[in-house]
DNA sequence: CTGAAAGCGCTTACAG
DNA sequence: CTGAAAGCGCTTACAG
């Protein structure tokens, strides 16, 4: 490997022109310019990072932390993996992946160790110790999420609340009136922690509210097996539901396979529509739910960019952006059917 | 930041002592030590890892190759990275993510920067010219899978050819003589390019044989209506088949419902055996399937270890090592049914 | 526009 | 067992 020292003695000029001319950090003569280049060229130099870092205390290495046990499979996550990566790279950064198991100082020894310049923190709690050992620490980060009140943090997070509201008007304006949501038990299990299952809950009710209709909603597990009990659990205590909003990747397929071993169509006897699933999982349901979809790929990419934003000093405000989830084509949808025995069998 | 500068003041030693203790590289009076490390702790000292690399010629750190476009959903993909990872940390390194999204030059970039000690390559190719890079550039590296011929090089893989050979006695065993395999066009398309549809083929045909019975395969995309479709397609090709095994995770849950839709029940009329899929991806599929699980967690655990044996020059001996997919209860394999018209009814 | 030099925070022969 | 010193490959005031 050539360093910069044998350009600058091939190109006959200062090692701090080459680092000047490399970095287009100061002026160069077009002349000078020329036969740095060259030199570069014909060694075929390529910076050394390491060197860049130390001597410019920047690593240009940025860290996602995720939680290593928890939500291991997912829909979103690995399209999340790869848009931050890939971002990192286009804005000249690498991304380390840095797992957590829990609340425990690990973020201190990453932080203290000069590897990163700043940090990406996935699944963030309401009140996230971690966000709290990062504030200490001074070290730069953004939120995939946010805490109850991320008032001065940098955020992105997907806006529940207005994915919800577009959710259930979906399915009113198709003109469903009794329509019931089914989240995941582990965020309801202590809504006090995790935001995305509370917020939306609480969007979803008051949409329903607004509309002059009565919300119902209840809780699986984030598993198939879940999903199919719940559909039991749907028709023994929600008899009257002709729409679900399901808000829980991993239990939706059992769902409606819950609904069919009932002997009930969808979306002829009941719709169900997914939100936060990804298309590719929501295909896996027979038939192929309509589904909001995560937006994944926006939030790895908007992450990173914000970090790096901060990291270079080009934030000029203060970044906190929601993205909605965004309604994809599916076929688990559609108007209710007339219920007979309510008297208004003979509509359609 | 206290440097050891700092602790090396503070301790009344050199500061070449003190990075004898950090490292236990050297010996050093246990009243030295207990100085130096008492300093340390006062001053909540921690070895700041860019001085380290640049002087020791070692980043310790490494860095997955994963194709940025491609495979993008996949249920063991997230498994795979997230214990790649913990094991980098467990050994005291960092895991760098690096999308490439073709064949490129980009790996070069990469190894001549002076960021990594070492590289773990996703998804190798039968000839795979980023192993031509990586071997030009002298690069220390681990593969996930393997190429046509890796007899000098570190790999990890799947063993597809034991796996079969286990799926097929699987259901031999059960009874099944008639077993057709449903593979992914993808591999199939370029059998040339990509190892594991080839090997798996080949080794379900070799113990078809050997069991003295004819085997069949076809082959659909990577997608649940390809799966739907490839079931339609099998009941008019292979239309006395009783067993199927699946080998492509994203077309099995729409495989499945195709058949139900045709009527078919799983596993009373037909016998699906999910190989090489998530054990989460199989648990959405109604039946849920049986599965011979993809073994990402053992993957990502075994190339990181061998790429960091290989950089620690504790490998022995050159590291090439197979995993099976393991078996996982399920509920879509069984006898087959005693089938009318062949002269067996009665049976059962 | 260009260069000499200090320094980033460590490791590692070398000497004692 | 311990230390003085060179050096890893860069960046960046400072001077001209």
């Amino acid at each position: 490997m050539a360093t910069m020292q044998d350009v600058a003695q091939r190109a006959n000029v200062s090692i701090a022109t080459v680092s000047f001319t490399v970095n287009n950090t100061k002026p160069v003569s077009a002349a000078t310019r020329a036969k740095v280049e060259a030199a570069m060229r014909e060694l075929g130099y390529q910076r050394n990072v390491v060197g860049r870092a130390l001597a410019s205390k920047r690593t240009r290495i940025i860290a996602l932390l995720f939680p290593a046990l928890q939500h291991t499979f997912s829909g979103t996550v690995v399209q999340f993996f790869t848009s931050a990566a890939a971002t990192a790279r286009e804005l000249g950064y690498n991304l380390v992946l840095w797992p957590i198991s829990n609340e425990a100082g690990q973020t201190t020894e990453l932080t203290s160790s000069g590897l990163v310049d700043g940090v990406v923190l996935m699944e963030v709690e309401l009140d996230d110790p971690r966000v709290q050992e990062l504030l200490e620490s001074g070290t730069p980060f953004s939120l995939i999420g946010r805490t109850r009140d991320p008032a001065e943090m940098t955020y992105v997070d997907i806006n529940f609340e207005d994915t919800l509201v577009e959710a259930v008007r979906h399915l009113t304006s198709l003109g469903h009136r009794r329509i019931t949501l089914l989240d995941d038990a582990i965020g309801s299990r202590s809504l006090a922690a995790f935001g995305p299952v509370g917020r939306s809950r609480a969007s979803y009710e008051a949409e329903m509210a607004r509309q002059g209709l009565e919300p119902s909603s209840f809780t699986c597990d984030a598993t198939p097996a879940a999903g199919k009990a719940a559909a039991a659990e749907l028709l023994g205590d929600f008899p009257d539901t002709t729409a679900v909003i399901i808000q829980n990747e991993l239990a939706a397929t059992g769902f409606v396979s819950g609904l069919r071993s009932a002997g009930r169509r969808i979306p002829d006897d009941i719709s169900v529509l997914s939100v936060g699933s990804s298309v590719e999982m929501a295909a896996m349901a027979d038939p192929e739910l309509t589904v909001m979809s995560s937006p994944g790929t926006e939030l790895g990419r908007m992450g990173v960019e914000a970090l790096i934003d901060q990291l270079e000093g080009r934030a000029s405000k203060l970044r906190q952006e929601l993205v909605m989830c965004r309604m994809e084509g599916g076929k688990s949808t559609a108007p209710p059917s007339p219920v007979p025995g309510h008297g208004n069998h003979g509509d359609a």
